[in-house]
DNA sequence: GTTATCGGTGTAACTTTGTTACATGGCGAC
DNA sequence: GTCGCCATGTAACAAAGTTACACCGATAAC
């Protein structure tokens, strides 16, 4: 039921380093374990083992499998965002936009559990909830305005927002594909090559007035 | 193990109507469930109840679980593919460019779940096998052959292939954005129209030379 | 005609996993 | 010092994938 219970009750904390903070650490034993063995080993049994507690642990933080993997979702889109935003710093409008994309999918291809926890239904039965979705947008709201503010700069003409949700769907389309293992092409150079042409097109087909 | 078993004992079949097929009755089942109560109600106890056998039957017929999902996996790009191929007869190069794009978004609307076991990791475990990812990326072949063919008559410059698969990208994108409810649009109309501008952006993309 | 073999079937069990009930213990509040 | 809260652990329950085993009917061999 209560899943944020950050503040205890040690209402005094000098040092937060110093409190052990069991959420936090099945959070990282749950992230660890889907990112290094998969979504199926991803069992309640398991987490609870690896961050040294018991499976009521989990229950206790997180409500639940749900909620656990909601902090996950969650987590990854904070990271995701994270990881975007340092590599849309500096450089100029279309350069940005081309490392934008070359960040997205390298983080995809590095993480391709959370990736399909956040994009797909790695996990079965959870749905995000609406506050999570909502979050989850909110993170791309960053990336979107980013790309918006770099393309007005640019030769590119139309409504920012639209070619930015353009952008996100078409390079969201070629990772995905990637991820699941219907690329065409067998080897990864060649998946990268294919990448970037696709970047290349999704640009130009924003070069032109909207319609 | 075995998984095709279609000729069984009954070598000299003169209708092969009268035979029971338990394996087809249980793929029928398994879709019906997948499609009408999603990818978490499909258990192999489920399956039986509806195909009307004993949990034994999944295994003598699928090998399993996986076995099953397999079989979905590939009935759904049998149907999907075929979806499209009705879809785009007649008419003109972009025309039909456009209207395998609508079918595409309306099949994967119409069959979210079928969707994500194709696309997604909808089942937990389950990965298609090379010959399943072959059989799915040859139903694709045809589309994209047939998108190439309608193309190349067109005005659009550069590689069929590539374009084609430039498309496919793209249109997997926002469908599967949508599906994953990330559209930044409320309504189903809204988020139509956005998908339309969408193809034309990608068209747009493809109008000019390769780079 | 009898018998052996093979393959599809069902029952029942085992294992794993999500979940919950209940008892315990530590900490602050009074 | 006592009470209450709440995080925790143990143990149990239910659901689901899987497997062992016995059964039965048809076909083939003799």
């Amino acid at each position: 039921m209560a899943t944020t219970k950050s503040s205890g009750t040690n209402t005094f904390r000098p040092f937060p380093a110093e409190t052990p903070d069991t959420r936090a650490t099945i959070l990282r034993a749950a992230v660890s374990i889907i990112d290094s063995q998969g979504a199926t080993a991803l069992t309640v049994r398991s987490v609870a083992a690896a961050a040294g507690c018991s499976t009521t642990g989990v229950y206790t933080w997180f409500g639940g499998k749900n909620g656990l993997v909601e902090a996950i979702f969650l987590d990854g889109f904070r990271r995701f965002g994270a990881t975007l935003d340092r590599a849309g710093r500096g450089a100029e409008a279309l350069v940005r936009v081309d490392r934008l994309g070359a960040a997205y999918r390298r983080w995809a291809l590095a993480n391709p559990t959370h990736y399909a926890v956040m994009f797909g239904h790695a996990v079965p039965d959870y749905q995000p909830s609406a506050e999570a979705r909502s979050e989850a947008r909110a993170t791309f709201d960053g990336l979107v305005t980013a790309v918006a503010d770099s393309i007005r700069v640019g030769s590119i003409h139309g409504e920012p927002f639209e070619i930015a949700n353009h952008l996100w769907a078409g390079i969201h389309g070629y990772v995905s594909l990637e991820l699941a293992g219907m690329a065409f092409e067998t080897t990864t150079a060649a998946r990268k090559r294919t990448f970037d042409a696709g970047m290349r097109r999704l640009v130009t087909g924003c070069l032109g007035p909207a319609d």
